[in-house]
DNA sequence: TTGACATATCAACAAATGTTGATATAATAG
DNA sequence: CTATTATATCAACATTTGTTGATATGTCAA
C-alpha cells in the first residue's frame, strides 16, 4: 500500500483540484501515450495557444506533469510520482475505524 | 482492476471536482468513520449549517455520498461504490501504448 | 395546535478560476 | 543581425464556485 499518513488536506484539494478541469484531463489523455510537445497538444486538445499554456501550468503547479525544454520545443510528460500521489488521496474515501454512535 | 472504459471525461472532471475543496475532504475525513448525522459534521467541521449543506449537496450530486433520513435527523455517508468510481478515475494518469514519435 | 429543532434552499455578494487577445522571451534558421 | 517559430505571461473580462444571513420545510414534543 502507497498511503502512509494521510497527506495533508489542503494539498490533497489542490491535487484534486487540478485534475477537475476537462481540458487539462484531455491534455492528460494525450500524455498516457507518453511525453508530448506542446505544439502537439494544442491540435489533441484544441485550445488557444494561451489557454494551453494555461493548463499545462496549472497541471505543471500541482507535480502532475513535468517539462522539460530541448531547443526551441517544450515537452511535457505525466511526472514520476503522481499516480503514487494520487492513489494515496484516494484514501479520502477509505472506511476507517471510528465509532458508530448515535448523535445528537 | 476495476477499470473498464474511460468513463467520460466531464464526468471525471465533476467527480474531482467534488474532491477539490479542503472542507468537502473534512466531511470525508469524518465520514471514513462511518455514517454521521448533519448535526455531528457540523462540529467536526466547524462550517456554518447553511455552508455544510451547501458542500454536502456538492458531495451527493458528485455521487460519493448518500443521504437518508430518519425522523428529523438527516444522515450522511460515503456511497457504496464512490470508492471504485474514484478507483477508475485514477486511469487518467496510467500510461498506455501510443506512439512516441518526435513532434512538429 | 404551537413551538422548537434539524436541515434545505435562496438571494446577494465575494472570491477564485478560466478565457481571450496582446505582448514578451527565448531559440534557431537564414 | 533579423525574421520566424515555440511558448510563456499579462491584463481585461466572463464564468463558476463558495459564503453569509434570511427564510422555508418538515418533524417531533408539549
Amino acid at each position: 500500500m502507497a498511503t502512509t499518513a494521510a497527506p495533508d488536506l489542503r494539498r490533497t484539494a489542490r491535487l484534486f483540484h487540478a485534475l477537475s478541469d476537462e481540458t487539462r484531463l484531455k491534455i492528460l489523455a494525450r500524455l498516457r501515450g507518453g511525453e508530448r510537445c506542446v505544439c502537439e497538444l494544442m491540435d489533441a486538445v484544441d485550445a488557444a495557444q494561451s489557454r494551453l499554456s494555461f493548463h499545462l501550468k496549472a497541471l505543471k503547479d500541482a507535480g502532475i506533469v513535468v517539462d522539460r525544454r530541448e531547443g526551441r520545443w517544450n515537452y511535457y510528460a505525466i511526472a514520476p510520482d503522481a499516480r503514487d500521489d494520487l492513489s494515496d488521496a484516494l484514501a479520502v474515501l477509505k472506511p476507517r475505524a471510528g465509532r458508530a454512535g448515535s448523535c445528537c
